[in-house]
DNA sequence: AAATTGACGGTTA
DNA sequence: GTAACCGCCAATT
């Protein structure tokens, strides 16, 4: 795999985030089947195209840090309804991308 | 080629 | 919760 099929792996996955949900680096790479590529995802998107229109900011790391110098990125979430903890990272329990949302639902729960 | 850096992750203290 | 350390891999210097 060269650098460019990597790169648009990895912008597939970023664009099929659905709104108000947010993935990790290391979750993307997982996808990937590189699991140990966490921070060449973090390049990919560091060198995304605008013109692609990825939802990059649905992006965090695995401790709900949003990407160092892009204070908008927090607002841009915001507004899609994702929560935040108090330490001001985002609540990834809450918003973190499921692939497989095949929650059962058990109303008894 | 070697060293450094980074939009990372996990473990340990 | 934070901080320090180590592992990881590609891009950059």
């Amino acid at each position: 795999m060269n650098r460019e099929e990597f790169y648009g792996r990895v912008y597939r996955i970023v664009a099929s985030i659905p709104y108000g949900k947010v993935a990790t680096y290391g979750q993307i790479a997982w996808m990937l089947e590189l699991p140990r590529n966490a921070r060449q995802v973090g390049h990919a998107l560091y060198s995304a195209p605008a013109y692609l229109h990825l939802p990059c900011h649905r992006v965090v790391n695995s401790s709900g840090r949003m990407v160092p110098g892009w204070p908008e990125q927090r607002e841009l979430l915001r507004a899609e309804g994702v929560c935040f903890k108090e330490n001001g990272n985002v609540d990834l329990k809450q918003n973190i991308w499921n692939q497989e949302p095949q929650a059962p639902s058990n109303p008894l729960e």
